[in-house]
DNA sequence: TTTGAAAGACGATCGGA
DNA sequence: TCCGATCGTCTTTCAAA
């Protein structure tokens, strides 16, 4: 992970689509110099995939929303039973398991109010391991679009 | 929007970067025509981009968090700068607007847990208009890979 | 809209620096 | 590790159905 590496993470971020010769004269190399560290980087699971972004209103999801739950008794059989059951519904598109106040937050996108209302009351509601839930409507979101690498603390703090 | 535009999305969600004539192959369709279908969505604005997907550790942000967080005023001037500033941070990676109880939701992704507390103590607790936060690192998550279209209610619903 | 064919561009490989 | 040349494949265009 030199700064060329962190150079083409950057750009694939931004646009996975561009040609291997058109990344490569961004960063000043040659293109097989470029498709060579960019295999590395997916070979070392750096670069997990490359995904098309789509517009959810286009999708007839307009209606987004964070659940946040709690469930009862808290072991691991109830836990990885309701993240892989709650993962696999279409109306869910992400399941975060938490530490704290609440035990996961669900991210979910439908069509509108009302499918928001039925999902809570007629499949969530209905589990049995869910002592309580809390439902927020997302106004809006904003991404960062370009995730850099974090600096690593110093070993050895010198003055410069 | 028919049943190939959404096995084109579908497809192009879980593998952005698979060449033009393998997704036609799999669709049963010439290579032109499928062409021609993607940069129709992409001109409609259904494909708003493609991205690659970086393994957060690797970023050197192992560590994830939500923090929701309530300001006051709740003017547009206090919500907007808010959004802004904040979502301009390099350990944000999501500002969420949200309705109900908590104003924000902020996804961050921190080297460490010393870093997590450092950002609240020493950036968020300095800005004035925050009333309340309150953090829940996250121990999983899990993505729905591929999001489909969700069904369209029925204008006129008849007995099938 | 969809298609097949033609032309130009690109990814992939390899030998050498 | 990086680069430049080569080969085979792909994207892209376009005229016709």
């Amino acid at each position: 992970m030199d700064e060329l590496d962190s150079a083409i993470i950057e750009h694939l971020q931004s646009d996975a689509r561009q040609s291997n010769r058109e990344l490569a004269r961004k960063l000043g190399i040659a293109p097989s110099t470029c498709l060579e560290r960019v295999r590395a980087l997916t070979r070392r699971g750096v670069i997990r995939g490359y995904h098309a972004e789509i517009d959810l209103v286009a999708l007839n999801r307009g209606v987004q929303a964070f659940i946040a739950v709690q469930v009862r008794p808290l072991s691991r059989a109830v836990i990885d039973t309701f993240k892989d059951s709650v993962g696999g519904m279409p109306e869910v598109l992400t399941v975060f398991v938490l530490a704290g106040g609440d035990d996961f937050l669900l991210h979910v996108a439908v069509q509108d109010l009302d499918h928001l209302h039925a999902f809570l009351v007629d499949r969530l509601s209905k589990r049995r391991e869910i002592v309580s839930f809390r439902s927020s409507v997302i106004y809006q979101r904003a991404h960062n679009p370009v995730l850099a690498p974090l600096p690593a603390p110093a070993a050895a703090p010198r003055p410069t």
